[in-house]
RNA sequence: GGGCCUGUAGCUCAGCUGGUUAGAGCGCUACACUGAUAAUGUAGAGGUCCGUGGUUCGAGUCCACGUAGGCCCA
């Protein structure tokens, strides 16, 4: 059997599922529920994401805890136990969700991310990336607090309280450009101390820049500065000069400077540039101090160029690195480069200078700082830099600064170590494997996703916290050796000689945990005989969802060979918004480990906004309960809804109306279709178990809307496939809707109820049964619960023999036979023409029950008309006319209209266009004659003298009016409608009003539909006695009746004498039993009475 | 600030490679039907196709800029 490879990505069982969830699983669903009826065998193995984050926040809530009391005020190991507890908290919740909502997914054996199997396939993907030399331990600019010497996560920068307004000295530097005398970019910065450090500028790369004409304030040297042209008014105020006397004039500590833009650019053209170094204390080893590229650049603040010191800021770090820029470090030993400021917040010995000041206030000792002659950092710099015309600007800021909460002093934001996986190793590979992605909808592929890939930078894999999987390397305290671990087998080796080495006492135990503390605890040996201690980080828990195509399996430990059948995924399904996480992740380590993709395609699907497009957040209360929805419309109607209402892709507005506009529409719909179908099989013994008809012997409408069935098949199966559920959905909901319910049940609804059996009735059922079956087979992919039921309800036998679930069964193949567009044409044509003649009627105030005698239907091809006259039958009987004439309109009677073909012309003329269209408008009947007898018409045309020849095929011609004829158009369909009336007609008309009210009598009454009656009239008018005369036998048939007999005179309660009764032989008296009713038919009063026969 | 997506009737959405009366469902109004009946049909009202400019004989559709909203990144 063949594979059909989808793979889960985990849920965090950590918080409950909400209806968004119902959305992603349902998009899921289809699709292997879909490959299953295709005859695949689909894995569906269920997981846990159970590491991260939020299940730590989580238990710290619960224990009133914070990351500092761990190891204090709980152990580690207590701690741990609870993450373990707290991880699966909702389990059941989900459970019940995935049950309830039909969500096909093996629940029994999950993969869970903290279970020490899959832990340790992670621990054996890390491994293989090591040695590979993908592994590497750099550092990430993050939030540092030197007093307290601990690294911040942007979780406890957000607490309250930790951002400040501070004053800081902020300056703007110039930064001369190699090769000119004067020649400056200016750059503001309100972390002056950062500028030693400096190693890049970035520009915008689209935004507009100016070279200004000036002088320096401090020094009152001419310089030219360059910067953003929105941020000009902030640095010059004042009038732009218009001549050179202004600059000729300027003395020295004057209060107003002259300026003048002298040149215009735009980013990209800077980008590149070079420039000398602000504060050469420390020169770093590649080339530097160019113009960058920085995404990051705006113009609301500042220059609009940035200062980069790639040690001192994470964009700066990023956008360095990815320019090839070095930050400048200094060297302690061969291996180890710090930056120049030490973990205490001073300035290395290489800023002589500085050389040992801290870079804030804060940092220093009281002592200092009440020194008389202190002053801070930022200051003295601004100074230095003044002296030397390199500042621009010096001035207080007052901005808004991250402090720490525990020593409520300002961060710093600091390189620390992490471990990174070398991503741009493989940039290239990552880019060219995507493209081979079938990505829905495809502009995220090509567009969110490649973007983000064509910025990638190294993905920093370390998380500083407790519950997640260790990373699995051990170093000595000097840093020179270390090894990774990548299997519990491995580790044991590994103890085992780090007890012979007297670093450990005893073998780790059988049950030994992975997770911190325990891994901690063990130490290692060196090949040089030093301890090795892990280092202490956590892998970045999307690191854990990335490796489960590898990690579910256990591999390479167990299951071998899974990959052969498992990998890559044929699809898999996320949100939108994880282009950074599960996407790439699941990416990266297939294409840096097999250089394959993990998976071929992929459905991204949106939001779940509420009703007003609004997120959906707990605070704002406007969540949607999936449980309530599904009890109270069933999960069908959810699932139905949330598909055909849009684009998975796109946001969708949840509106707890739709799921019951959709039953209403939609599922009551396809039930009473079948409900229709079961009142008769059943009162018929239908069960399906006659021979099929053949497809050439059933009648016309048959093969019609089989036809459009297998038109359906071929556009579900192909949507699926294309993964645009909605579009199934939609093609689905509107055969069953339009084609059959509205058209085709209710054409053929006689066939059902009349009486005598034979192969068109058969046909009947045959046709109603199958396009009910696929129907069923189509939509269970979307409607897992309905489409079962209704199933077995079609299938009333099924446990003895066929497939057993509609599940099972094989998804249905378009049969090209089958399908006739030529027929689904004259059809749709049909339905037009019945549509406009009933408009007529409406117009006329003719009801369809009084006939008419005829609908006239001008043709202009003998093939329309012969389509046309093949359902002639079919359109007497919706329009209830007793003939239809087809005129070829010889006689010129009909008035016709003349419009240019414009997609045939305009290839043609082009230009010409407007002046043909012009000259066809001038056209009259006998040319418009011409035209459809297939002569052409020469148009000449003023315009270059030129002359061109009109073909039938270049113009559309319609019908526009009969003269003396009710008549409508639509397209090139026009009818003309008979509505004289004759005796005839009229009574006709009333015979037909008089079975309607006698089945209305009937049903009323309650009378079931198979009971025979006997009925008793006295018509009053002469016409409607007349009618009743003439249709006896009509009305008879029609209402069931055995008898009917006409009366002078109908008396409320029974009939007119006890004599007729005994003649009549009915075997009542009972007045229960007899029901009597007035009419009033076109104004004449009718009184009838009517009896169920007995025999 | 950057990337991507979305903007069409009161609401939710169609509208294929540009072709001249821009559609559907729901809702609203009116009428009809009543052996599918807590259904159904028909008709009507309702549109600066987000804006501006451009390409073209012709733009809801293509291009540019802008604008509003969303997601991701910063």
């Amino acid at each position: 059997m063949p594979h059909f490879t989808f793979y889960e990505g985990p849920p965090s069982a950590n918080g409950k599922p909400g209806i968004h969830h119902v959305l992603s699983r349902t998009i899921k669903d289809i699709f292997c529920r879909y490959r299953t009826q295709q005859g695949f065998q689909v894995h569906r193995k269920g997981g846990w994401d159970t590491h991260g984050l939020p299940v730590e926040l989580a238990v710290e809530k619960q224990l009133a805890i914070t990351k500092e009391d761990i190891g204090s005020k709980i152990s580690v190991e207590d701690y741990n136990a609870q993450c373990r507890q707290t991880v699966l908290q909702y389990k059941e919740q989900w459970d019940a969700l995935t049950e309830q909502m039909g969500y096909w997914l093996d629940t029994e054996n999950p993969y869970v991310t903290c279970d020490r199997d899959y832990m340790e396939s992670v621990w054996h993907l890390l491994k293989l990336l090591y040695n590979k030399e993908l592994l590497y331990k750099g550092y990430s600019v993050q939030p540092y607090s030197p007093a307290a010497g601990t690294g911040l996560s942007a979780h406890e920068l957000n607490q309250p309280g930790c951002y400040k307004q501070v004053k800081d000295t902020s300056i703007v530097a110039q930064f001369q450009l190699e090769g000119t005398a004067q020649d400056y970019f200016l750059a503001w910065t309100t972390t002056p101390w950062t500028l030693p450090a400096n190693s890049a500028l970035a520009v915008g790369e689209q935004m507009d820049y100016v070279k200004v004409r000036t002088f320096n304030p401090y020094t009152y040297l001419p310089v030219q500065v360059i910067l953003a042209k929105a941020a000009l008014q902030r640095y010059f105020p004042t009038e732009e000069a218009t001549g050179t006397t202004a600059f000729d004039q300027y003395q020295p500590a004057d209060t107003s400077i002259p300026w003048k833009m002298v040149a215009h650019y735009k980013g990209k053209d800077l980008i590149g540039k070079t420039y000398t170094q602000l504060l050469p204390y420390v020169t770093p080893s590649t080339p530097a101090f160019r113009v960058i590229a920085g995404s990051f650049v705006t113009t609301e603040e500042g220059t609009g160029i940035v200062h980069i010191a790639p040690t001192f800021g994470a964009d700066d770090m990023r956008a360095a690195q990815l320019a090839g820029i070095p930050p400048i470090t200094v060297q302690r030993g061969a291996d180890t480069a710090l930056p120049i400021v030490d973990r205490q917040g001073r300035f290395v010995d290489e800023i002589t200078d500085f050389a040992g000041a801290y870079v804030k206030d804060g940092y220093a000792p009281m002592e200092l700082t009440q020194q008389p002659n202190y002053k801070p950092v930022d200051v003295r710099l601004a100074i230095k830099l003044k002296e030397e015309n390199k500042a621009f600007l010096v001035a207080k800021y007052e901005h808004s600064y991250p402090h720490c909460w525990r020593t409520d002093k300002p961060i710093l934001y600091y390189p620390l170590d992490a471990w990174f996986v070398k991503t741009t190793a493989c940039k290239e590979r990552l880019i060219e494997l995507n493209k081979t992605i079938a990505w829905q909808p495809t502009a995220t592929g090509v567009g969110r996703f490649g973007q983000w890939l064509e910025n990638l930078v190294d993905w920093n894999l370390s998380r500083d916290r407790y519950w997640g999987t260790p990373l699995p390397i051990w170093r000595t305290k000097d840093q020179q050796e270390e090894i990774c671990i990548g299997s519990l087998k491995e580790l044991n080796r590994e103890v085992e000689k780090a007890i012979a080495a007297g670093l450990m006492d005893k073998p780790l135990p059988e049950d030994i945990d992975l997770h911190r503390p325990y891994v901690d605890d063990i130490v290692l040996v060196s090949a040089k005989g030093k301890a090795m201690h892990r280092e202490t980080d956590l892998v970045d828990v999307w690191f854990d969802s990335g490796a489960m195509p590898y990690a579910q399996w256990h591999l390479p430990f167990e299951n071998e060979g899974a990959l052969n059948d498992h990998f890559p995924a044929d699809f898999i399904a996320e949100g939108m918004d994880q282009t950074r996480g599960w996407f790439f992740t699941l990416h990266v380590i297939s294409v840096l480990l097999q250089d394959k993709v993990a998976f071929k395609s992929v459905v991204a699907n949106g939001l779940v906004l509420d009703k007003k497009g609004n997120k959906m957040s707990k605070r704002l209360g406007n969540t949607v309960d999936p449980f309530a929805i599904m009890s109270e419309h069933g999960p069908d109607a959810l699932r139905w809804y949330m598909i055909a209402n849009a684009n998975p892709w796109e946001n969708l507005k949840f509106d707890p109306q739709g799921p019951v506009e959709v039953t209403r529409r939609f599922f009551s719909t396809l039930h009473n279709t079948y409900g229709f179908f079961a009142l008769y099989a059943n009162i018929d013994q239908f069960n399906n178990a006659e021979k099929q008809v053949l497809h050439q012997d059933r009648p016309e409408i048959d093969r019609w809307i089989l036809s459009r069935l297998h038109s359906l098949i071929r556009f579900v199966d192909e949507a699926y496939k294309a993964y645009e559920p909605t579009h199934a959905a939609r093609a689905i909901q509107d055969f069953v809707v339009d084609d059959l319910s509205n058209w085709y049940v209710r054409l053929n609804r006689k066939r059902f109820w009349k009486s005598q059996h034979g192969p068109d009735k058969l046909a009947a059922y045959q046709t109603l049964h199958t396009c009910l079956d696929e129907v069923t087979k189509l939509a269970a992919p979307i409607a897992p619960f309905y489409a079962e039921q209704l199933y077995h309800a079609l299938h009333p036998g099924i446990h003895r023999t066929e497939v057993p679930s509609v599940h099972m069964t094989d998804f249905p193949l378009a049969a090209s036979e089958a399908i006739d567009e030529l027929l689904e044409h004259k059809m749709e044509q049909t339905q037009k023409i019945v549509s406009l003649a009933h408009a007529l009627r409406k117009k006329h105030q003719l009801k369809v029950r009084q006939p008419l005698g005829r609908l006239l239907i001008p043709i202009t091809d003998a093939a329309t008309q012969k389509g046309i006259a093949s359902l002639e039958g079919l359109i007497k009987a919706e329009v209830n006319v007793k003939a239809i004439d087809y005129m070829d309109d010889t006689a010129n009677v009909v008035t016709k209209r003349i419009k240019p073909n414009f997609k045939a012309l305009g290839q043609r003329y082009g230009a010409q266009m407007k002046e043909i269209t012009q000259a066809i408008g001038l056209l009259g009947q006998e040319e418009i004659t011409q035209l459809e007898q297939g002569m052409g018409i020469a148009l000449s045309l003023e315009d270059k003298n030129s002359e061109i020849t009109l073909t039938l095929e270049d113009v559309l011609i319609t019908s526009e009016d009969i003269p003396g004829w009710a008549v409508a158009n639509e397209g090139e369909i026009t009818v003309a409608l008979d509505i004289t009336l004759d005796d005839a007609l009229r009574q006709e008309g009333i015979a037909r009003e008089l079975v309607n009210r006698l089945q209305n009598l009937r049903k009323e009454e309650g009378l079931a539909v198979q009971d025979k009656i006997e009925i008793t009239l006295a018509p009053g008018h002469p016409l409607v006695k007349e009618a009743v005369h003439q249709y006896e036998t009509y009305i008879k048939h029609e209402t069931q009746a055995l008898v009917m007999r006409v009366v002078e005179e109908v008396r409320s309660g029974k009939l007119r004498t006890e004599e007729e009764v005994c003649s009549k032989k009915l075997h009542t008296t009972d007045s229960s039993k007899l029901h009597t009713a007035t009419f009033d038919i076109d104004g004449y009063v009718v009184a009838a009475q009517i009896v169920v026969s007995e025999q």
